[in-house]
DNA sequence: GCCGTTTTCGGCCCGACTGTTTTCAGTCG
């Protein structure tokens, strides 16, 4: 069963178009060259989205991803349905499989694979990657035309860093990338020639996983700059230096890439590396008609004639406001319609961290004697933390007590007197309130975990599936739909069930899901949780389409991890949501009518 | 091969850095 799904992954997708893009290049660049520009793209936008391709096809909805037209859905349509692409098939006659797989190496691009493998015939997929390496050890490569001796260590370092895991497809999870970003950028400031620093790329777009950490440097002494970072201490290599840049490997195996300008120039710098290269490309083709050209110096006439000097912009703002855009949010930037928004001046207003007034998914160390794993952290601690966030309201939702392992009588005594202890501190305490919600399992049947007088005790319940996740997608869905039926049920969390980089999610209709939701009024969980951050951004900005409304909420097993909420937000936002969208931004009176109706 | 506020034909973002060259090709973002 595993062999079959991953062949339809996202990721194997995204390879394959590659692979067709790389056999372009090798076989005839001049001929193919458009094809094979539009096959990496198609490639890179596959890669990035968070929705499967192969679920789209199932809904009948492949015709909706911009970049891929009328004759790759027709490919794609044929894998799906019968396994293979005849079409790809037969392009890969004319490339050894063996190239496809030096691909993944960093610094290995299409040429430099086909030459290795033609020139010392190595056809063997298995072993083709400590092929190159032996023959580059024996000194053969540095014989060969276009190489050298530099070229063949470089070789032999790229496939060592490669096998330590530092390959191309290789993310972190955001909240760990920002604290790597975080030590970097505070030890970069110490330095007098340095003005401003920032994060940019995937990072400051607050993509859910980062590939490389991008920074970038507002300085009139560049030179400086570039070697006081060169001088960090967790550097373990340089990868690259010039006079506005510069590449380093960190002893963690995380790539760090530092751009710098001039204060006055900073504005396109920002806005360049901060991409997406998809974002970019459209904005360039939009300035374009206007007979602009922008590059990451600013923005110059288009001409024939190279020498004019591009216009300087000292911010974004001012660089955005110059072909007529509205400054748009970096959580925005993926090229799903965001130009064409600002353009008309109808870009959303998005929810911000300090819309958020209160917290409903929180894991106390209250003696429940759970299902799952439980908190670290007492209420009171919480409750005296969120205070401090500035909240209203915390939902205490500790995972219902293992039902292996107590009577329904014990259940209802353990609900009840948690019941009372948390009326007992709203009472001795007037600044924030504390609700009695539970994370409730939804078992495969569609019941729920607990029932009858249980729910005496509580304001309302969180729903989730935390068992069998390999139901299919009718089943999958009609058990969540069952849970959620309830009176009580007022949020479905984490719904996707995925843990980034570990394991996908279970299969669920979302079109039904929203539908639902909408319909009875039911919110869906944005969890903060760093290998969560689920609902994922796009399936965010599809429940919005449809009405339905979220709850952003941290999951804390400990109160440090209550500042997490700052990554849900950043889900949020990247799913275009305005504070309308997020029911935690409301105040306590208005929530609770939401809870008890 | 994709796409549409000059277009269903005729365009397709813009530049940095390295290594191998002696003016450029390859890779990357």
């Amino acid at each position: 069963m595993m062999s079959k799904m991953t062949k339809f992954e996202n990721h194997s997708i995204a390879k394959l178009l590659r692979n067709v893009a790389a056999t372009y290049a090798i076989t005839n660049p001049k001929k193919f060259y458009f094809q094979m520009i539009a096959y990496q793209k198609a490639s890179d936008i596959v890669e990035g989205m968070t929705v499967q391709v192969y679920d789209l096809w199932k809904e009948n909805k492949i015709d909706q991803i911009p970049g891929i037209g009328k004759t790759m859905q027709e490919h794609l349509i044929e894998l799906f349905t019968t396994g293979k692409a005849t079409h790809f098939e037969n392009i890969f006659k004319e490339v050894p499989e063996s190239v496809f797989i030096l691909l993944d190496i960093p610094t290995f691009g299409p040429k430099k694979a086909y030459k290795l493998v033609k020139e010392f015939n190595l056809i063997n997929p298995k072993t083709v990657i400590s092929d190159v390496k032996n023959i580059a050890k024996k000194g053969e490569i540095a014989k060969l035309e276009g190489f050298g001796e530099k070229s063949q260590t470089d070789i032999i370092r790229s496939i060592d860093e490669f096998k330590k895991g530092a390959g191309k497809t290789t993310r972190m999870v955001l909240p760990y990338a920002s604290e790597i970003a975080e030590k970097l950028i505070n030890y970069l400031k110490e330095n007098k020639d340095i003005k401003q620093v920032n994060t940019l790329g995937s990072l400051r777009r607050m993509r859910s996983t980062v590939g490389d950490l991008d920074i970038s440097v507002a300085s009139s002494n560049p030179k400086s700059a570039i070697s006081h970072f060169l001088a960090y201490p967790y550097v373990s290599r340089k990868i690259e230096e010039g006079p506005t840049t510069a590449s380093v490997l960190l002893n963690g195996g995380a790539q760090v890439d530092l751009m710098v300008q001039p204060p006055d120039a900073y504005g396109a710098l920002l806005q360049h590396f901060t991409g997406s290269k998809a974002h970019n490309i459209k904005l360039r083709e939009f300035a374009l008609k206007k007979n602009l050209s922008l590059s990451e110096y600013g923005i110059r006439p288009k001409t024939n004639k190279s020498n004019d000097v591009a216009k300087h912009f000292d911010t974004e703002e001012k660089f955005y406001n110059a072909i007529g855009l509205d400054w748009i949010p970096p959580e925005l930037r993926e090229d799903t319609g965001e130009v064409e928004f600002a353009s008309k001046h109808s870009l959303p207003t998005l929810v911000e961290l300090k819309n958020i007034k209160g917290d409903l998914h929180i894991h106390s160390s209250y003696p429940i004697e759970p299902s799952h794993d439980m908190g670290n952290s007492t209420m009171e601690t919480m409750l005296t933390l969120g205070k401090k966030l500035g909240y209203e309201y915390i939902g205490f939702s500790e995972h219902n007590p293992s039902s292996s392992k107590h009577t329904k009588t014990q259940v209802n005594t353990i609900l009840k007197k948690r019941f009372e202890f948390i009326e007992q501190l709203n009472s001795s305490n007037k600044y924030i309130r504390a609700l009695s919600l539970l994370e409730t399992d939804i078992l495969p049947s569609g019941k729920l975990a607990i029932d009858g007088e249980a729910f005496d005790y509580l304001d309302a319940i969180l729903v989730s599936i935390h068992s069998v996740f390999s139901m299919n997608k009718k089943e999958m869905t009609k058990r969540v739909l069952e849970g959620l039926s309830h009176k009580k049920a007022k949020i479905l969390t984490h719904p996707t069930g995925r843990l980034l980089t570990t394991r996908p999610g279970y299969e669920l209709d979302f079109d039904e899901i929203f539908t639902f939701c909408k319909k009875f009024n039911k919110a869906i969980e944005i969890n903060s949780w760093p290998q969560r951050l689920d609902l994922p951004d796009t399936l965010v900005k599809e429940a919005i389409s449809y009405g339905v409304q979220f709850v952003i909420n941290t999951d804390s097993h400990d109160a440090t991890h209550m500042n997490l909420m700052k990554y849900g937000v950043s889900v949020a936002r990247r799913g275009w949501a305005t504070k309308h969208d997020i029911l935690n931004t409301l105040p306590y009176n208005k929530l609770i009518e939401w809870i008890r109706n």
